[in-house]
Formats: structure tokens, sequence, C-alpha cells
DNA sequence: ACCTTTCGTGTCTATTATACACGAAATCGG
DNA sequence: CCGATTTCGTGTATAATAGACACGAAAGGT
């Protein structure tokens, strides 16, 4: 690639951050969308995103829109694909890195600047998305599915502390199958990555209350490239 | 993202891709380097790539850089990761869409046009590389090893027809283990991804011929998620 | 007090992975 | 041409892992 190649100023393409935004609420997972103030697809429902600044790294530029819609910094964030079609953006060519993040259910949308609306929607009923998000998105899900059976992703999707029914039932909403409930709890031990607290999840209706557990953090990183659920 | 935050043209980025081509040559996963001929970097070792152009698609950009590079067409190609750190190309803002391919040994480099000169390297001993492109093949050597446990992309590093022994070699080079022999042709066999022809390798030295496989195209995908290697 | 709900636990069976050796079919060399 | 050498192709026994399955304990509700 010699400089005589170095494109003008013209072909250069425009440079976006996209990210699936995935948290578990209301026994459902559900990704954050936002409502388009201006064309193009004005008034569709979008996945967050903005073009990247001129001295910022992709991850950056990803974690500062999260937060700008969520407010939340320091959660699980993957780059997942990057999506650069011709023709998927009628201003001209944009490229966009997607990226997913995960983010626990008590995180509440913030009143974004440029966000008119941002709403939480089922990832499995998706409303009509502008440009290819519908694409990304399902892509996103794929991936977290994949995730999930062989990393330990799943517990960037719970709270700090959480019950093991709690952690069963978030994967079992994201795999979509019903789990044994012995033959999981056998594997999460056995995996070493939870520490159990001397607390009970106490005032959750009737029955009797739960253990709390914890999990150790870079656990993620440890488990990686084992299945936990073949 | 509102059309008022549409970037000017000095906002926008360059947009390359560069592509890992590995293959498996005497006995080693080797990768194709290019040797720069113009700076930054000049004389350097690099893989190959290339800016995309205005009306192609990423992936298309890849297979042509590819294709000018070795001449083959059709052979396996898959998005790697997107690097975009400000200040990984000293001449400004370049974001390269990073590709994997996997290429059988008998393919002969090309007479490059613009590539200097073409050469292959042991992905395991690399020279100092251009730019940040010893992160880029030493994370195509780690999705490499990590797809050929799961999926069955192994056989497209193999020539149409290859023996058993070939293909177990083929795999052993790449995870860098030595491999038992009978249980690696049961868990072949069983993953039933193998066409048997009826001709043998002949005058390959001495000892007894080796009857010939070929694979089903599209197995691939359809072993993708399960584990050929345990 | 008793009924209902959720929690937490162990064993037996089936499946899957691993370790391991030798006769068959070809070439090479004297 | 015949024995030595090389590579091919095959099966079984054991260990490890996955899957199916039920009930007493601890709380809240009436």
């Amino acid at each position: 690639m010699p400089d005589a190649n170095f494109p003008s100023d013209a072909e250069r393409p425009r440079l976006t951050v996209d990210v699936v935004i995935f948290s578990l609420r209301q026994r459902d997972l559900q990704t954050l969308l936002v409502r388009r103030a201006y064309p193009p697809f004005q008034g569709r429902w979008a996945i967050p995103g903005g073009f990247v600044q001129a001295q910022e790294t992709l991850e950056s530029a990803a974690r500062r829109e999260l937060e700008e819609e969520t407010g939340v910094r320091d959660v699980y964030l993957e780059q997942l694909y990057t999506f650069g079609d011709p023709g998927r953006d009628p201003r001209g060519r944009v490229i966009t890195v997607a990226y997913v993040a995960l983010v626990p259910e008590d995180v509440r949308v913030q009143a974004g600047d440029d966000a008119a609306a941002a709403e939480w929607h089922s990832a499995y009923h998706l409303p009509a998305l502008a440009f290819d998000h519908d694409e990304i998105v399902r892509y996103a899900l794929k991936r977290l599915r994949y995730k999930l059976e062989y990393t330990s992703v799943g517990f960037e999707l719970l709270p700090n502390e959480f019950t093991l029914g709690e952690l069963q039932t978030a994967y079992e909403i994201v795999l979509g199958e019903h789990l044994d409930k012995r033959n999981f709890r056998r594997r999460i031990a056995e995996a070493g990555i939870l520490v159990e607290t001397n607390r009970l999840r106490e005032g959750e209706g009737q029955g009797r209350p739960a253990r709390l557990y914890r999990y150790r953090k870079n656990a993620v990183t440890e488990v990686k490239a084992r299945r936990l659920f073949p």
C-alpha cells in the first residue's frame, strides 16, 4: 500500500460505533433502542450509536455512547463485528463497528441528549429498525448465546449479588431452554467462579429465602474456552 | 445521531482491510507477508492489505487483496476484528478491518503489482511487522486454534483430496499438540463430514499408501458449535 | 397450626473421552 | 527376490462426564 494509493478526502468513509445493549428485565432479554429524531429513518427505532471522534479508540467511543444512554461505566463490552456494505446508510459510505454490552437490570435509562426516546424492547420481538440494525441485533443475540455456553459472561447480566435461582433463570431466558436445577448448580460449583456470601435474599414473596452469591471478577476470562453447559 | 453531527471531511478516517493468510507448508503453519516498498515502515514485513474502494463491501475488498497476492478465489475467509486505535498509523487515522484466510498448500504467490516481495513466514516465529500487524496475526492465530476445536475449518487448509494422516498432521501443527490416531479418526468418522474416494495417495515415499478423502462442502457450518476435539 | 412456596441437596445410569498395540500393505536395499 | 522398514488401518477396556430424577428444610400466608 504505497502512499500513492492513499485515498483522497472524498474517498474516505465515515465511521460509527453502535452498541447492542442487552439486559434482563421482566423475565425477558431486552435491548435498548432509541427513536431516531432526524432523517434518515426518522422516527424509527435504532440501536444507540454515533460517530467515532478524532482522538478516541473504538472501544472508548462505544463506552462513551453506552454511558450517554445508560449512565453506566465498567460494564461488559466486546466488539461484535464491523458492518460496511455500501448503501447501508443512504447518506453515503458509513462503516459501523458494532459492540455488545451487558448491563444488569438495575440500570436506568438516562434522559438522553440527542436520544429523543430510549426504551427497552424484547430482543425476541423487535420492531422495525433503522439501517441494518436488525441484522446487527440478531448477530449480537447469536453471539451472546454462543458465549453463554462457553464462558461465564452470563454473570454480567446480573447485579453484584444474586441467588442461584436468579442465575439459572438468566441462563434459561437467554438460551431459551429449561435447565435442570441440580445439574446446573453442580456445574457452577465445579467451575469455582462463585463466592458464597453470608446473606440471604429476604422479603421476596413467600418461600424459603435463597443464599446470595457474588462472582469472582476476572472469572470471565479464566473460564474461557471451557464449556459450562455442553 | 442527527445530521448536525455528521462529520466533516477532515474528521473522516481512512479504511483498510488487512488479510492474515494462513497456509500449511513445510510442516509449519505459515502466513504470507509482504515487504513494504514505501514509508511508513518502509522495508518492514506486513500482512497484505489495502484501502477499501468506494463501491465494494468489506469482504470483497478482502477477497480482492487476497486474490492480488495469491491468485486464489473461493477460499475460506472470515472477518477477524477491527483495529482502530488512533496512532496505529503515523499518517493519520486509519481503521483496518482484519480478515483471516485459509489457503491450501498448493497455491503459489503471484508476482504482485505493488507487493515488492511476498514470502511465507512461520506464524510461530514472525519477524518485526509494520503497524500493529503483530497483534493482528497473534489474534488471528488464537482465533484459528479456537475455531479448529469447535468447527471443521481445518479442512480449508488442505487440498481437495487428502489422507487422514495429512488431516491429523494439519490439526497437530495448528493446535501444537499430538493427537491420538485412533481417537482422531473415530471423531472424524462420527462427524460424518468426509467422503471416501476410491483413490489412494501413491508414490509418497515408502509405506502403505493411504486412502484419499474429500470433505463435504458446507460441512463447516453444519458442524458449528459442536466440539470436534474436546 | 397447617398449607403453600421456594430452597437446597445426592445417586444411579448413560454417554463420551481416553489410553493403548498389532497385523496389513506398500517401498527400499542388498 | 526376499527380508527390513515404513506407514496404514483398526477395536476394546477403563475413566470421566453428562443427564435424569425426588424430597426434606425453611420461610410466608391464612
